[in-house]
DNA sequence: TTGTACGCGTTATCAC
DNA sequence: GTGATAACGCGTACAA
């Protein structure tokens, strides 16, 4: 592999002028650059983006940790951070963390070493003690999918809360009273954790009793999502409806609940979280919250990009709208079970 | 940030002292390496694998080239990949081509200035310059979902042809004679070309005359699954059956035949190609012919990896199983359609 | 077991 | 407009 000092020997410059051609070709002279284009021909001359990150401090590379990149709420952000970031000569090192906060811990290390300029994370843990050492550290991050309001983290999310409170709003307008949650585990992701807030407090907002005996948390995956919806109806006073944290979960739970011989929406109604693209595409199609998973990504990037080029200059905050989308997984509580309800009620 | 001069001086060693407690602690002696490494966690210490990779000429990374993360079958071989590089030491870079000869251009000059030892590529074109460039410089580089059997390019995926075949073969098991092909472009991907040689291969095989007015050829999408059915149902002589390069067309097409007041299967079967994980969750569950997407990309980086550690000890062709996998979106083609076909077929 | 000295490919800072 | 040369952080002969 030739390097510029071949280059410069074959024309008979100095390797100062090589480089020059290379990145400030216009204070070269027309002359010396044609014949300096042509050496690097010649040698076949590959221009090496490591040995100047090493001189010049500057990798030009970001890590992007996500829980799970075959979730396609996250390909999708992930897309959006390439975009933005590849647009701006960056590259993009991709690691999963599959919500475990020691994988997370292991890539950040590793990301570090390998001198990327920042991080874009979807952490496992807002507590955990590797963001504060990012922080100690004045490392660029930006947190995505997150939702805090305030303090030195910079961040890209939704309101998590508001979006659980109308997805359980939904459910209500359509007379569902005996509204189950199937939640990601809150010990591993505080979206799933604000978005049954949202839910508990829409409960409450409209007179309803909360009952623990109808939450359940569990791991984000379809099959997860298939495994708790039998659980919830098995359970007495079953519910009518449930918000599941994710589209994985809810259409885990549509499958669920067929295989138990019930049919979505008309014995069941189900909503989900993210609108990823194939929700629009089931039958029924799935009524969810959806979440702007690109426009996350791209925000996300161009933040920290932000942050790396003006040294930090302070944290952003930026939650992005969700809107309710209704479809075909939600229709009105079955009367007969909004009465049995109401009995009981009113008895107890 | 502190190097490992900083480190030595503290420690009152020399450099190459705390560089062998790096790399081979057991030829320090426990007295001085543990003198080091009170003097690396008091300098706050991080470890440069750049300039490493500048000292060694190994960056371990590898360059990661897919169509596009956001088809789960991407993501999933992507997973492989990435679990089998991190384990052996590598990261890995990521770039999305979107089905564009000049997007994987572009991504390849940049990865090869990254340094990167070596690319898994799912290419968009076999037979382009920018994979003989590779060949010409004698850089390692593994294609996925290729086919290739011989040849001087390594390479990994499964029998295409054998695929089509296989799944075209299903629905004429189930009586279905008029059955429509809804592929990928060939311009862009192979894969999908060879999967219509399986098609009509297995057509002629049964002596069921080839229809190109059956065929269309489309992006790889949701939306031209669900638009490309209502196509290839307003022509005349409908197919009963249609058979979809890749799942998201399938899926795009269930939707899309019940758009136009179709069931999926009573009035119209459906297969697709590569199961992904969401297959099993429609309502109808896909039927489909499997590929085993994490394996791939598994075999994909280990392959590479050797190559990369063996000076690329010849190329390695490795086709994996594909499996036609069962399920709902497919039965026994409507009588009254395949009596109509018969006699069709008599009197022409 | 430990230290010295050099080199990796590039950029940056001076000179000219 | 161009050239000479010192960095950058680390690995690695080779010497001690």
């Amino acid at each position: 592999m030739s390097t510029i000092r071949d280059v410069a020997k074959l024309a008979e410059v100095s390797t100062a002028t090589v480089s020059r051609v290379i990145n400030s070709p216009d204070r070269v002279s027309t002359k010396t650059r044609n014949r300096v284009n042509q050496a690097m021909k010649a040698c076949n001359y590959k221009y090496n983006a490591l040995a100047r990150g090493f001189v010049t401090k500057k990798s030009r590379t970001i890590g992007l940790i996500v829980p799970a990149i075959t979730n396609p709420i996250f390909a999708e952000s992930t897309r959006g951070v390439q975009d933005l970031a590849n647009n701006s000569g960056y590259q993009v090192i991709l690691g999963n963390s599959y919500y475990q906060y020691d994988k997370e811990e292991k890539l950040l290390k590793v990301f570090r070493e390998r001198q990327v300029e920042g991080l874009v994370i979807t952490t496992t843990n807002v507590k955990g003690k590797v963001l504060k050492n990012l922080l100690d550290d004045g490392f660029p991050f930006v947190l995505l999918y997150s939702t805090v309001r305030k303090g030195p983290i910079s961040n890209v999310g939704v309101d998590n809360f508001l979006g659980g409170y109308r997805a359980t709003e939904h459910l209500i307008h359509l007379n569902h009273r005996s509204i189950a949650m199937l939640a990601g585990e809150f010990h591993f992701t505080d979206r799933s954790f604000h978005r049954w807030h949202g839910y508990k407090r829409c409960l409450k907002a409209h007179r309803i009793p909360y009952r623990s005996d109808l939450i359940l948390q569990t791991q984000y995956s379809l099959a997860s999502g298939r495994d708790g919806v039998k659980s919830l109806l098995s359970r007495k006073n079953p519910p009518t409806a449930i918000f599941c944290s994710n589209d994985f979960l809810a259409i885990g739970a549509i499958e669920g609940a067929r295989e138990l011989g019930l049919r979505v929406p008309a014995d069941l109604s189900i909503v989900g979280f993210d609108d990823i693209e194939i929700a629009s595409f089931m039958t029924p199609s799935l009524s969810t919250i959806r979440q702007p998973a690109y426009r996350m990504g791209e925000l996300g990037a161009e933040i920290l990009l932000n942050q790396i080029k003006n040294n930090f200059s302070g944290a952003v905050h930026k939650i992005l709208e969700t809107s309710l989308v209704i479809r075909d997984s939600t229709v009105k509580a079955p009367v007969r079970k909004k009465w049995i309800y109401e009995a009981k009620t009113i008895s107890g």
